[in-house]
DNA sequence: GTAGCGTAGTTGAAGGCTTGACTATTCCGC
DNA sequence: GCGGAATAGTCAAGCCTTCAACTACGCTAC
């Protein structure tokens, strides 16, 4: 993490000469959103693991295509909705057609293109699982906060969603 | 169904009738915080691995070391500082020890036990990377957000790790 | 029509992570 | 001391992700 460490007056390339370390504050601030961050994504993704065999990647995937039109998206625009390679999602794919929850189609439009497009059954998977990670997003996030803090929430994710977000 | 054997020392959570869903403004709050903590961790992992080398699980490592006394730390604890899984460690920690960064010690007081010790040579590597960790921090995070938003950052991550924390 | 370039998506290898089993050691009550 | 339970750590198998090719198609200009 951001050790204080001291370094020689060499300038590393992108960042040039020395840096502004954290202060006390900004240290406290920094390690709690991120241990917070980690243990909460942690325990969603192993609740929803467990109790479904669904993980918080795959369920992504299926929000994402049982949202659209016809349950289905083409590749990339389904990876970058899951915030995704294209490569991983191609992968992940596959992997949910094993289990007949999504199955390619040949885009009608684009020859190139490949849609995934969400089955009955898998439907019925993210149905199930639903129910579960909603449970699990109160427990662990929405009844440990105040109205405020949910407010303060959105309001930091939208103001770093600003600088990092989908271009 | 599931065994559900609780690692964590916490209740397991059940999830009985219909779940209280999110409304649109839950949603919305989830749905920042989710995206914007996922592309955060991924933009400052990438950064430091493509600048250093060094991925955000062993910078986080070599952190924790470098802040003990005699920068060593048995496995265990240092799993727990880091959030890792014993397995986890373990092997990361071989990793490390391949580089010539970390190496292991038999614990003196407890036969059962190793130390991880931190090599002058990835103290060296902790000192060459700290910068431009905190330099993507900044750039990422702090420098994006007003005094009011670092504060209420800290705070929800407080009231999160009350929750999730450790013991 | 075809050359050249950009886009869409897949693939395979390499390596990291998780789970569960396994060894070795210590602790504790007798 | 001794036997059983608990603890520390490692290891192997399998899954997931990444990276760097690679195939296939579309678009534009000549």
């Amino acid at each position: 993490m951001t050790a204080r460490v001291s370094v020689a007056p060499q300038d590393p390339v992108e960042f040039p000469g020395e840096p502004r370390w954290l202060d006390a504050d900004e240290q406290r601030a920094w390690r709690a959103w991120l241990y917070s961050a980690q243990l909460l994504m942690d325990r969603l993704d192993r609740e929803l693991t467990h109790e479904t065999g669904i993980s918080h990647a795959y369920y992504e995937i299926l929000v994402a295509l049982s949202e659209t039109e016809g349950r289905m998206l083409r590749m990339s625009e389904l990876a970058d909705r899951c915030l995704s390679s294209r490569s991983r999602l191609s992968h992940a794919v596959s992997r949910l057609e094993e289990r007949g929850w999504v199955r390619r189609q040949i885009c009608p439009e684009d020859g190139r293109g490949q849609l995934a497009v969400l089955t009955d059954e898998g439907f019925a998977a993210l149905e199930a699982a639903a129910p579960v990670h909603v449970g699990s997003v109160r427990a662990h996030l929405f009844d440990q906060l105040s109205p405020g803090q949910v407010e303060a929430m959105r309001d930091l994710g939208e103001t770093l969603l600003r600088h990092l977000g989908p271009r």
